[in-house]
DNA sequence: CACTTTTGTTAGAAAGATTCCAGAGAACCT
DNA sequence: AGGTTCTCTGGAATCTTTCTAACAAAAGTG
């Protein structure tokens, strides 16, 4: 009863849903970033998939994670260099980047859903927003950069 | 005893304390920050900044926003756009942000440095970073933008 | 104080990232 | 299958960010 794909398929049904039509190109970009934690920016996922279909446009991949991004299947993390990385948002978990080397760095929280609540809650309070999604990062130095005994400017 | 630029001395001493020199166009920068709660990306700055020293160059700014951020003093925060909002950090705050549009609004949550130790806690235990840093955003949708009737796609 | 050294600024050019566009092609519904 | 509608492509256009070299200003030295 092992379905390989059982996520994807489910988050295929989240695209029919939708009525966002599924074709080849959204569903490559949507395997390659379920099946990598590496948290790719734009020119990877590009250079990653350009082999398997020959005629992927740049364009294409800008386009498909922008509106992946729309739906919630994915979420943009801030790069270092103000570029964007692009994460499948699967599960709920929120991120520990590192200011080195710009590792990031999946974290799963069993709290999380409570800490949510009570943040958005206080924000609600002050602020009248209705919300819907919840982004954290951590930053700080990964283990392999303390190692190397790196320290920061401030 | 309530001096109105309190807190632009105290940021100037922060990078006195960094041996960062403190030129014109620095504190130019670092007031118009201060001043301002509308989160502006930098080519906002650089058009209201313009009138006030003629020869600022965009160029300079930035510089000094990347300085900011290296300091600590300043914040970036992620823009629908993919472009890059700034925001003073004098007190810590997380941000919840319209996702129709694009506004910014700090939350000041007596929780937080509370909520930051538990995050900090988890991700530490489970990836082995060092942390110095916490940015977390709550996106959904602001009372304006509610009362206009405005849904999300997702 | 002069002198030396270091650091910051400018303006324009360059590099890089992202979006736009029109026509060709593909997905979905019945 | 047919037709409608949406999507993809590839190159150009645009926007954003960084780089460079020359100059200016400030800090440190004795």
């Amino acid at each position: 009863m092992k379905e390989p794909d059982a996520t994807l398929s489910t988050a295929l049904d989240k695209l029919r849903e939708q009525h966002v039509r599924i074709t080849p190109q959204r569903k490559l970009i949507l395997d390659y970033l379920m099946t990598h934690e590496n948290h790719p920016p734009v020119e990877e996922i590009y250079k990653e998939l350009a082999p398997q279909m020959a005629t992927l446009s740049l364009a294409t991949v800008y386009n498909t994670l922008n509106l992946f991004v729309e739906l919630g299947i994915v979420i943009e993390i801030p790069n270092e260099n103000g570029g964007v990385r692009y994460d499948f948002f699967g599960r709920p978990h929120y991120h520990a980047i590192c200011e080195n080397c710009g590792k990031v760095t999946d974290i799963y929280d069993p709290n999380l859903p409570q800490i949510d609540g009570m943040l958005q809650n206080t924000a609600k309070k002050q602020s009248g927003y209705s919300f819907n999604a919840c982004h954290i990062e951590l930053y700080g130095l990964c283990p392999e950069c303390q190692a190397k005994g790196v320290t920061l400017a401030s």
